[in-house]
DNA sequence: CTGAAAGCGCTTACAG
DNA sequence: CTGAAAGCGCTTACAG
């Protein structure tokens, strides 16, 4: 591998000078920088990013850190890793994907030995035991969910409370009375998910201000319990003409499920589902939804990590946004 | 950060000492080494990574490069990426994932700055672009999935022409005649999705040796084409008994497809797939499956590069490996 | 059993 | 407009 010694000696140069063509950050002579570009095209030089890193302090490199939970809803969680690495590349900055089954560990890990010049933390919960590494790290960091104690990270996520009045008051305005909400599973609330109660506890206020009746119930992630949570979720409130998915392995099978029950949307049951474009399409949901944006949210977590990056000092105070849920109407709705 | 000049002024010894003893590459009494890892706790001490890579021209970074095909179904690949993750962190190695549109140009510039040890490439195409630029590089490689011209690098693939035979074979002991064979999309097959025609091929084949009638068509990526493109493939073979789909969304699709045509499984139709495990029970699917194990396809492919780059002399030959599918009986299928 | 020193390949103040 | 030199934080032959 040529070096940059290498390049200046082939250009007649020094490697201040053959550094300084690569970086910009002086002025080189028309002449003198034509001849280094044909070193380095001869040679095929590529600085070393080790070497580089040493040198800078920086890495150019992004740790995106996420945990597969056995319960998990696997399809879903692919939507949010595909627009960080985009936005990331888009960025300058490759990414380290760590799965590591001890994520704080793996953090501590890979911020101290300086592989990585920032993070993202996607499924962020309630009480994540990965911010105790973070705070001790020295890079930024940006949450994708949102965590109790936020303090000192920029946190990104869905308004999930928006969400749930989204759904609602749409099947408010068509005249729904009786509404069943099927949730994530509890020990996703439990593990601190807090889109669960997010969502729940703005749909059952947002439903007693129009005076509907709704009745939340924790939906199941692995089959048969999800048939089964649905059952009881329906039988639990047997008038209702509305229902709203707020869990992805349900929403994903409920096509066949109401199927097999004989159950057609939305002649008999009017249905509004949570979930992206993408997801609705892999899964060729034919149901209204509040779209989770899972594209948007990567975009802006990464774009505002690197303003940190590039400008610690004057990024300002963390923010916390939590951005308006889009609406896609497919028609599975009618009015009663 | 604590450097490791820091560590060995606070431990009262030399820089080189503290570094034997990270390694473990030279015995040190058990009093000095007591101390030094105590100063080590006491500092919080990390090797810095850039200077260890400059050093030892090891990065522990494997990359993992992958495109996303605007006509994929996306939901499969995470099945590919988790195990290539969990393997190579348990054998020691982080993990850059690379999603440039660009991915030749993303190859050579991470293998020639020297940021990973080895690359994995998923999703390998018959004359895969990729190939060229990493026969430039130093690192070594392996393949998941099968090039035409693979010379140099190790390559794992499920064995798609036995997957076809299992498929046949299954479907010829239980007494069907004429079988309907939904394969991939055209435009896979165009790009070199080399286990479209190895099954394709093999299951026709096979047939052919049963006296079975065989007819494969081109199924969709989207809908509504997926539905059309089951319609056409059953009209071609009135008197068929039995189906095979290999063929990603067609099959996640296919239970509600069914359902709709009032077409009963087994009773009318007797189904096979081709997917893994995880996929069948992502999508909840109730077909007697040829099982595509990408876990273990993962795993295999990580194993052998980590062998290669700890030992590049004595890995010997590159190795081309087939895996044997497994085989998932759902119950979809029956005698005739 | 341990240390002093060279070297990995860059960047960047300092100097002219 | 360009160069000589120090320094980033490690590892590892060389020496004792």
């Amino acid at each position: 591998m040529a070096t940059i010694g290498d390049v200046a000696r082939a250009a007649g140069v020094s490697r201040s000078t053959v550094s300084y063509v690569l970086s910009g950050k002086r002025v080189i002579s028309a002449e003198t920088k034509e001849r280094i570009e044909a070193a380095i095209e001869l040679l095929g030089f590529t600085p070393n990013a080790g070497a580089r890193a040493l040198a800078t302090s920086r890495t150019n490199v992004l740790g995106l850190y996420l945990q597969f939970q056995e319960d998990e809803f696997a399809p879903a969680m692919l939507q949010y890793i595909l627009p960080v690495s985009t936005t990331s590349r888009a960025e300058g900055y490759d990414l380290l994907m760590v799965t590591d089954p001890d994520l704080a560990g793996a953090i501590r890990r890979t911020t101290s030995s300086h592989m990585v010049d920032g993070v993202v933390l996607l499924d962020v919960t309630y009480h994540d035991a990965r911010l105790e590494p973070l705070r001790q790290a020295q890079q930024p960091a940006v949450l994708i969910g949102y965590a109790q104690d936020s303090a000192g990270f920029d946190s990104f996520d869905l308004d999930f409370g928006e969400a749930a009045r989204m759904a609602v008051d749409h099947l408010a305005e068509r005249g729904h009375r009786e509404i069943v909400l099927l949730t994530p599973p509890d020990h996703v609330a439990t593990r601190g998910g807090s889109y669960v109660w997010r969502f729940r506890d703005a749909a059952i206020e947002r439903a007693a201000r129009h005076g509907i009746r709704l009745s939340a119930h924790p939906g199941a992630s692995r089959h048969p319990e999800i048939a089964e949570s649905l059952d009881r979720a329906l039988d639990a409130l047997p008038g209702a003409t509305a229902l709203i998915v707020h869990n992805d392995a349900t929403v994903a099978a409920l096509p066949r499920l109401l199927d097999e029950r004989g159950i057609r949307v939305p002649q008999d049951l009017s249905v509004v589902g949570v979930f992206s474009q993408g997801f609705g399409q892999a899964f060729s949901l034919p149901y209204t939804a509040v779209e989770s944006l899972p594209d948007r949210l990567g975009e802006l977590a990464v774009a505002q990590l690197v303003r940190r990056i590039a400008d610690p000092s004057s990024a300002g105070a963390p923010v916390v946004r939590l951005i308006e849920p889009g609406f896609f109407d497919r028609g599975s709705t009618r009015a009663v």
